[in-house]
RNA sequence: GGGAGCGUAGAACAGUCUGGAGUGUUCGCCGGCCUGUCAAGCCGGAGGUCGCGGGUUCAAAUCCCGUCGUUCCCGCCA
């Protein structure tokens, strides 16, 4: 079909005759000479033809798909083109051949304009010519393939488990599954795959991986997608440092093989608590400081009542310091109105003037002692923006740090800042009061004791990587005692009959000499997002969906035939049935009979 | 479930605030010219349910209400 890959033709293969095949690029019709560019997936190379002996060029279009056979030489001095690898040379056509013609395009396969997403992902296919998302499907599998070769260096064992799972009402909405065979009945989709790694281990498996489609039915952002890819991971007879080590080491291959560059190893590592602190958020991104400062000292005596009854009411008064912010009427009370869409009741925002004195509008409740400290502790300067959270201690930290990275997170990925959080709680309350797990409910304690004494205070053995403020996966040391498990089950609320029911399947499991084992699970589609420096975890899918589930060129989801309900024992809802007459389109013809 | 932005030719936009004939720009498409371009250039042409529905008005892309789609965010995401 062919002898060489456009891409790779160069100087040396000038005077060889040669056959290629690929995409009509452009065409540049100049009346006695033509030139277009073939594109396979190796690059780009000029074709010239005379069109007196090749008329069929007039009619080659964008993106026909074409095979061409002809004589590499060396382009005329002067018309070399340096910004193509091929530049030197071009194929003189002695045949041309039209594999393919195309439609006109719906949209120009083109990286210098932004099309509407919706049109892209109607025609996926075309999008995934453009150069950057071809260069993302690369990128994606390049960073596979390091993954696999990494771990297959260190000993892992590469095993699949299932994709129909039992259903468990604790963490997020599953996708369900109908049984034929067992009606009434559904599978799940897997959330993760973790009870199935944790039974590997304890089939002696010790070193796991997988690189596992993950589901979780619930509404997408730009980093999260109804369906996305894990590298899981898990190892038998390992503590903390065996599982960070070994997520450092893919990392850093991958990111090598990505980026062509090495990062520093053992990454940072901050406590949960530090990073709240300092940075109000469990994935701070450490490529900025803007940190948060506490000012509970400061206005321990103050007369101002919104800060006085916050830290009598056991709360806390903090604030960052976002510099030098241009701050008229308007960005104030923008600034503001988000800092209530993140929780708080109010913010205080202080401006330093070239004087040093400070302008706010509550600046007059602030006695001089207090502004003084204020200034002090933020180490604020001429022009410099001060913004004051008073509230409870996790609202304030949730509305600084939110306002902190609308304030100062830098533009794109070119820095790479990783870190580790550790020292997680074990246990939240949710928000109507219940305790509940803060990872999942097979994780370690760092004490038991502690557990069972403070169940609000203990601290677990989990971890979270964090690249540039995106929280890229999480992992931790394993409950390997049913007894353990049990009691976390018991402090989660989950009486015994209840726990039999769910998970006595794999509370027996633990039973047969279970290893110490931990392990971790990491995004792939995040992690080549950040590193592609995409905006969005979409443009590293190649096929995603929309932000209500929807694929704009299969139409899934659809309406299926009643038969096929009725087979599974399913049947819609008045809602459903509604939705379904207001908007029959997507509905088959119904042509099955009883 | 909620908030915000966007929706005008095949694509990207301007026009919307302050109502007055579907007006315009770039790319693509069709035709013509042109022998060294590489986002070729020049000339000509076609192409519109201004997302959809309703309202206000002598008159609506423009104002109002509703609705659909999409994006970002809050909730949600062990």
């Amino acid at each position: 079909m062919r002898t060489h890959r456009a891409g790779e033709l160069g100087a040396d293969d000038a005077g060889s005759r040669v056959t290629v095949a690929g995409w009509v690029q452009r065409r540049r019709d100049h009346g006695g000479v033509e030139f277009f560019d073939l594109r396979d997936a190796s690059g780009l190379i000029q074709v010239v033809v005379d069109p007196e002996e090749h008329p069929s060029v007039h009619d080659l279009r964008m993106e026909f798909c074409v095979r061409v056979t002809g004589e590499v030489r060396r382009r005329p001095e002067g018309t070399e083109n340096p910004e193509l690898p091929t530049g030197d040379v071009e194929i003189g056509a002695a045949d041309i051949e039209i594999l393919a013609p195309s439609k006109t395009l719906p949209f120009m396969l083109d990286d210098r304009r932004d099309v509407d997403e919706m049109v892209r992902l109607k025609h996926r296919y075309l999008d995934l010519r453009r150069p950057r998302m071809a260069a993302n499907l690369r990128a994606r599998s390049k960073a596979t393939a390091a993954i696999r070769r990494t771990l297959d260096g260190e000993g892992f064992l590469e095993v699949e488990t299932p994709t129909l799972v039992n259903s468990t009402p604790e963490g997020a909405r599953d996708m369900l599954v109908p049984s034929r065979l067992q009606q009434g009945e559904f599978y799940a989709l897997p959330q993760s795959p973790q009870l199935f790694k944790q039974l590997l281990m304890i089939s002696g498996v010790e070193r796991y991986f997988q690189i596992a489609r993950c589901y979780r039915d619930e509404d997408s952002r730009a980093d999260r997608q109804l369906e996305f890819t894990q590298l899981d991971l898990e190892g038998a007879f390992w503590a903390e440092d065996d599982v960070l080590d070994t997520i450092e080491t893919v990392l850093a291959e991958v990111v090598r093989d990505l980026r062509g560059i090495e990062i520093a190893t053992p990454f940072q590592r901050l406590t949960w608590r530090d990073a709240m602190n300092r940075f109000g958020t469990d994935k701070p991104d450490l490529r900025f400081a803007m940190e948060i400062t506490d000012l509970s000292d400061v206005f321990a005596d103050t007369g101002f009542g919104v800060f006085s009854s916050a830290l009598e009411d056991d709360g806390t008064v903090k604030a960052i310091n976002a510099g030098p912010q241009e701050w008229p009427r308007s960005r104030a009370d923008a600034i503001t109105d988000r800092a209530k869409e993140l929780g708080a009741k109010g913010l205080v925002w202080v401006v330093v003037e070239e004087d040093g004195a400070v302008r706010s509008p509550v600046a007059k409740f602030f006695s001089d002692t207090e502004t003084k400290g204020l200034i002090e502790q933020l180490d604020a300067g001429p022009g410099d923006v001060i913004l004051i959270a008073a509230d409870k201690w996790r609202t304030v930290v949730d509305v600084l740090g939110g306002l902190r990275l609308d304030l100062g997170r830098p533009q794109g990925h070119a820095e790479l800042a990783f870190l580790w959080v550790v020292d997680f709680p074990l246990f939240e309350e949710d928000e109507d009061g219940e305790i509940t797990f803060s990872h999942h409910p097979f994780t370690s304690p760092a004490s038991i004791d502690q557990m069972r004494d403070d169940p609000e205070n203990a601290i677990s053995r989990a971890y979270d990587v964090v690249l540039n403020g995106v929280e890229l996966g999480s992992g931790s040391i394993r409950i390997h005692d049913p007894d353990v498990q049990r009691q976390v089950f018991e402090i989660l609320g989950i009486d015994e009959e209840t726990a039999e029911r769910r998970f006595g399947w794999f509370l027996e499991a633990l039973q047969y000499g279970t290893p110490p084992h931990g392990g971790f699970a990491f995004g792939i589609d995040r992690l080549v997002m950040v590193l592609q420096n995409e905006p969005s975890i979409r443009e590293v899918i190649p096929f995603p969906k929309t932000q209500s589930g929807q694929d704009p060129m299969t139409g899934a989801p659809t309406w299926v035939e009643p038969i096929q309900l009725r087979e599974l024992g399913v049947e819609l809802g008045a809602e459903a049935k509604l939705r379904k007459e207001a908007s029959p389109s997507p509905e088959p013809a119904d042509t099955q009979t009883d």
